[in-house]
DNA sequence: ATAGAAATGAGAATCTTAAGCATCAGGCGG
DNA sequence: CCGCCTGATGCTTAAGATTCTCATTTCTAT
């Protein structure tokens, strides 16, 4: 339930805050940008400001409760926390968004990074290519 | 000579372009805004607009002389594509960047495209940290 | 040198995201 | 259950990054 969740988060339990963690929860896709889920909201019938949906989703962010990625384009992309920590690949025809996670990766990474003298904090691994997937609208090409 | 680079390209040759070329290629850092670039030239008492520091920049990177780079925040960074395919580490608190590249990562890589079917095309790897330099303005902590 | 085409500079426009501010609503005391 | 107080919302305006427009200038080939 939203409730629980923003209430665990310290927030105020309210409509807007409810009605976008629920976008975030039932979507297919599970990247989505914040106009995405603005104009979601308004096809809902629902009164929302724009303003609203980046400071909730900022707040959320705060809170651990979502994901701000920044992919190629210039739109960041919010994705719901749902604990594991995961990469991405992306298909640049049809812009399908899969996760991933590689220990092999994420163990060379922490290697990587202790060679070059870092204390490493967070990386970010995104894959970019053409799925095969039947509704690709390049698929096989 | 960036005369030569700019010919390979198809690109005519100009003042501007052979500045920005220069730029990069004599850059500390290697990673470059298009504001900082814009500010190196007005320093160094060029006559140069910002657009075309973006326009060129822009060209730049569809002939395949510099790489665009989208890490966190708002600003692209732009560096000389020097032949070689590598990733980046940063650090946080001074904003140093390195490069490096690991066998492995690239082959793992390869090998979850192919399970996950995508024909992959290009990647974004980038590691972010607090680096032990000791001009790191947070060295140690 | 000269014309034609392409490039530049300045400023306006656009896009994404983040304020500022007046109004409204959720949570608590009575 | 009602009303207040503080924080939340909506709308508008702003800010930062990048692109576009267009008149003017610069290359390149002749």
């Amino acid at each position: 339930m939203e409730t629980q969740n923003l209430k665990k988060a310290g927030l105020k339990v309210t409509l807007p805050r409810m009605k976008i963690l629920q976008i975030l929860e039932e979507s297919e896709t599970r990247h989505l940008t914040a106009e995405a889920i603005y104009r979601e909201l308004l096809d809902s019938g629902e009164e929302i400001g724009l303003a609203t949906v980046y400071r909730v989703l900022t707040q959320f962010e705060a809170a651990g409760l979502v994901s701000r990625l920044h992919f190629e384009g210039n739109q960041a992309v919010f994705e719901l926390d749902r604990g594991g920590h995961h990469d991405h690949i992306i298909c640049n025809q049809c812009g399908r968004v899969e996760e991933f996670l590689d220990e092999t990766i994420e163990q060379r990474q922490r290697q990587i990074a202790k060679e070059h003298g870092y204390r490493i904090k967070d990386h970010a691994l995104v894959l970019y290519g053409d799925c095969l997937d039947e509704d690709c609208p390049r698929r096989g090409n």
